[in-house]
DNA sequence: AAAGTCGGTTGCATAAAAAGACTTACCCCT
DNA sequence: AGGGGTAAGTCTTTTTATGCAACCGACTTT
């Protein structure tokens, strides 16, 4: 059947993905974050066929956070740029980049070394609390489940074990 | 065809979402981060069908993400536990949340309200370079390619405007 | 004039997702 | 002893999604 899409559940998470959870679509920012930015360098780049490359830039320029736009006419020829909420992104990709960079070393090592400009040294991301600059792990937070209908589904399935009590 | 698959490519971004980037697997992720850790639980809160999320929790058990530990004998009983590579997704779906919180705001706002325990704030989470924890952003950042393979590619494809030179 | 480039569309074969019925193995209640 | 419930799956059928390759149109280059 049609595959679930997750536009209606009352989550970021799953509305995010939504967006750009498909199949090759994070591989598709990233290489735009690398200045890619014309379908057959796409296409070349990442080895995606051509109607799945169609489709996945369609939607992601429906949703805004692609900009399909001419740098050309005759013939018209047109390039995909990142908008505002598009560059946004680029925490996600990198947060997928240090995990896969930390838990996944190839013989190798990583393949790209992230320069931050301000200070000049190779950029190991880290995830911080805006508020007191601390690192945000999972152990050190508390999700404060503000939805009762949530709050509600949690506790009944989080609880789930042994017979129901009447 | 068989879906391609990014085991094979040397990007840690590839190699990443070749273990948690099908459909389902981070929401499924994001449910056990919630506590919820069974399999009648997540397959009553999500709403996937029981032979995906079969697939997926096997996945995810495979690669050392989750731990499938028995609770209980006669008659054996699971739960799903994340293991330290698994605790470590966390950053992903944090910034899969911020990003969804800013850009997709729902009537009611979040659902879900983050507070970091050690100073006790809602947190918004912000990616910061560990060197000198300012953040770090797409525009901040350089690439630096290591791979000469990749740097290569990506050369011949940036600049593909224009007819081939010889 | 022939071949190449770019950005697609179309048609076909196969793999993956969804829904729901079925299975195994136990427990509780009367 | 029989009926109902729980938990964690498996199996079958139907519908999509993905991948591959061929084709197209409007140009450019050789």
């Amino acid at each position: 059947m049609k595959r679930t899409n997750f536009r209606g559940m009352k989550c970021s998470i799953a509305q995010t993905l939504d967006l750009i959870g498909e199949w090759w679509t994070p591989l598709i920012l990233r290489d735009i974050f690398y200045g890619v930015r014309r379908f057959e360098g796409l296409l070349t780049h990442l080895g995606i066929s051509r109607n799945i490359l169609t489709d996945r830039l369609q939607t992601l320029v429906e949703n805004e956070i692609l900009e399909r736009r001419p740098y050309q006419s005759n013939p018209e020829r047109f390039e995909y740029m990142l908008t505002e909420r598009g560059i946004d992104l680029y925490p996600i990709l990198i947060s997928l980049m240090a995990w896969g960079d930390r838990w996944l070393p190839g013989e190798e090592g990583p393949a790209v070394e992230l320069i931050h400009k301000e200070c000049g040294n190779p950029a190991t991301p880290e995830i911080v609390c805006a508020h007191c600059r601390k690192a945000l792990t999972a152990r050190g937070v508390r999700a404060n489940i503000l939805s009762e209908e949530l709050s509600n589904q949690l506790s009944a399935v989080r609880a789930a074990s042994g017979p129901k009590k009447k």
